[in-house]
Parts: structure tokens; sequence; C-alpha cells
DNA sequence: CGGATTTGACCTGCGC
DNA sequence: GCGCAGGTCAAATCCG
């Protein structure tokens, strides 16, 4: 299979009228103006209303774009693998698997069939609940102590059986009870949450504007992207739901090419409105932005200071004053994102500066 | 009270 | 045909 590299260009900053940041296309400060903080506020009230939502505009056909590519991607790599695994010769006996673990066991069936795939995700060892969030909604039917696991397998099916098909099969992994492994049946014949979210959107846009977008080209209406960024900022689960989405949609995709793709979930203030997300290429330039983001809040705050300084203490205590902050890793080994919390990112912060200095 | 989960019974396929 | 193991059903129970 080729190597792949697929960047997701999720710059999405839906948030521009009250966010307290500013993020560029690449993630960082535009670092060459001088203007205070007040004054970019006072310069944003007078920004004419299409601009901003031209700039929205903008941002989401990126996201889209960036979506559709990766679908295709998605798409052919799994046909590829298809293609590929049809040709191995098949039937094994029972007892071969019986040797392996689980989750090396085939069901009876030829595998792999299409339809079937296995995710793996970490959770906390002390959690003893077989739950994996992915976008979609279930219904467990079932539970059974296997043979050749101790920890019991959870089976679910699509809530919305019988009329989509799909089932799953959740158990802690043999090797590592902080994996636990997924393994998906079917296709689903209908949206997630997040795109019946995003569906309903189309349709209200439809109504207020008299124009079908759906089924035409990915070029979003200015209604449709108001509402869209409005649901993003006000859904209490949005932090959740975007990431179970960029999980589902990213896991199974390789990443040999790229370094630990980091996204960087923000709360600046209480209010839900401020909420926004930032991706870097690394988690080293993960750090850099949240040092910048910083370090403009400090200009914002000094604005006739020349220069200013800071230690890792401010840093801290910049950090944990933001009202919610996670980081999205992605881990090649299981091929997902792994969420960390806030004290993960001081640390990351410590070494990161400390290799700076050095 | 209704939807989700639990859990023992039952079904099905496979190997001997 | 029997036993075993995985998968499913459905009544009981839980919980918001």
């Amino acid at each position: 299979m080729v190597a792949t590299s697929v960047s997701l260009d999720l710059n999405l900053n839906p948030l521009s009228t009250t966010d307290d940041t500013t993020v560029m296309e690449d993630g960082f400060y535009d670092d060459d103006d001088d203007h205070s903080f007040e004054k970019e506020v006072d310069d944003r009230r007078v920004l004419d209303l299409s601009d901003e939502n031209k700039k929205l505009k903008e941002l989401l056909s990126a996201v889209w774009d960036s979506y559709n590519s990766l679908s295709s991607h998605v798409k052919k790599i799994t046909q590829d693998k298809e293609e590929m695994e049809s040709s191995t010769p098949k039937k094994r006996k029972r007892d071969d698997t019986v040797q392996q673990s689980s989750w090396n066991y085939r069901p009876k069936e030829d595998f792999p069939i299409s339809g079937i795939k296995r995710v793996y995700v970490k959770v906390d060892p002390s959690d003893k609940s077989l739950v994996v969030k992915d976008g979609y909604q279930w219904r467990k039917y079932g539970q059974k102590v296997t043979r050749d696991n101790p920890s019991p397998r959870a089976y679910y099916k699509c809530s919305f059986a019988p009329i989509c098909p799909v089932k799953k099969k959740v158990q802690r992994s043999i090797d590592d009870d902080g994996v636990v492994v997924a393994t998906y049946e079917g296709e689903h014949n209908h949206r997630s949450t997040m795109q019946e979210a995003a569906h309903a959107l189309a349709n209200e846009a439809e109504i207020l504007t008299g124009e079908r977008w759906l089924n035409k080209s990915p070029k979003l209406d200015q209604v449709l992207v108001e509402q869209m960024a409005n649901y993003l900022c006000k859904d209490p689960k949005f932090t959740s739901d975007l990431a179970a989405a960029i999980f589902t949609k990213i896991s199974e995709v390789d990443f040999f090419k790229s370094s630990r793709h980091t996204i960087i979930l923000m709360q600046p203030s209480q209010n839900r409105a401020t909420r926004t997300f930032m991706d870097y290429e690394s988690i080293s330039q993960a750090m850099d932005g949240i040092c910048a983001l910083y370090e403009r809040k400090l200009k914002a705050l000094n604005p006739v200071m020349r220069n200013i300084t800071y230690d890792i203490q401010d840093l801290y205590n910049y950090i944990d004053g933001l009202a919610d902050l996670s980081a999205l890793v992605y881990d090649h080994s299981i091929q997902a994102y792994l969420p960390n919390d806030r004290e993960w990112i001081r640390n990351r912060m410590f070494r990161h500066l400390n290799k700076l200095a050095h």
C-alpha cells in the first residue's frame, strides 16, 4: 500500500466575533502588527459583516474540501486493502485462531468481510464501562465473557436498527487493559448525530434562502455558514462531538509520513461561544501555538511595552486560567487521536521550553 | 413512565 | 449426535 499523509487543515475559528484570540490560517498569530488587543476588537467591530461571513465561508469551504478529499482517500485505502486481502489464501482452521488473542479471532465467515473494521481506543484502565464514542448512537443487546479473554465482550446494534444493520462489539484488549477494541460490522445507512445536525441546518438555510445547496457544488451558503458556526459554538457537546467526529474519520487512515498531528481544543472564558480549536503538525508546534496565544494576550494587556518577558509559572497560570483546554494527539500505534488533559499540556510545555532553552 | 441496560436462556455453527 | 463457544433474544431491572 502506498504510504500516505493527509492534512486536515481544520483551522476553523468560528468564533471570530467574540473570541479573545485570533488564529491565523497556519495556526499561528500574525506577529507583525502593533495593534493592541482593545484596538483590534474595535477594528473588528467595524468590520463589515459580509467580510466576516466571507472568511467563515472560506474556512468552512476549506474544511469541506479537506473532508471530501479525506473521504475519497479513506475509500481508496479501504478498496486497496480489500483487493490486497481478497487475493490472499483464506480458510483457516478454527484451532489456528484459538491460539491467538481474542482480537485475532476470525468470525465464522471468511475474514475479512467487506464492512468489518477494527478500532483501538485508549481508555482509563480503571473504567470498566465498554463505551466507545464514535458519533453514532448504539443500543446494547448483550454481553458475554469469551473463552480467551477475562474481560467481557459487549454487543451493540445501531439505535436505528433494523433500518440500519450496523453492529459493533467492544472488548478490552487482552494485551493491554488500557485499550478497548471496537469491531464494526456493516455500513451506516444514515448520518451520525453531527452530520444530522449539519443537515438540519442546511434545510433551515434552504428554507431561509429558497436555495438548495445539497447535491450541488460544495460551496456553502452564507446562511448555512452562520448557522453552522452558531451550532458549533453553542452545542454543549462541542468538544466531545468534535473529537468523536475526528476520531471516526481519521482512525482508519494511515499517517506514515506525518508527525504527531495535534489538535488543541480551547475555551478561553466561561462563555461557550469562545470555544475554538487549532490543529498543528506536531506537539511542539502546538506548544508554540499556545505560547503565541499567551504572548498575544500579554501584548494586548500591555500595549505600550516593547519587550514582554514571562516565565513558565506565568504560562502555567495562563493555562490554568482557561475555562477548558485539552489536546488530541495522533497516536500512530493505534491509528487514533488520544485525548490529553491540561496537566499533560503543562508537562509537555515544560519539556518543550526546556528543550528550547538548551 | 419510557428508554436503556443487564443477564440468563436460547439459538446456531463447528469440531469431534 | 453431542458438547462447546459465540451470538442473539427478551424479560427483568435500572435510572433519569
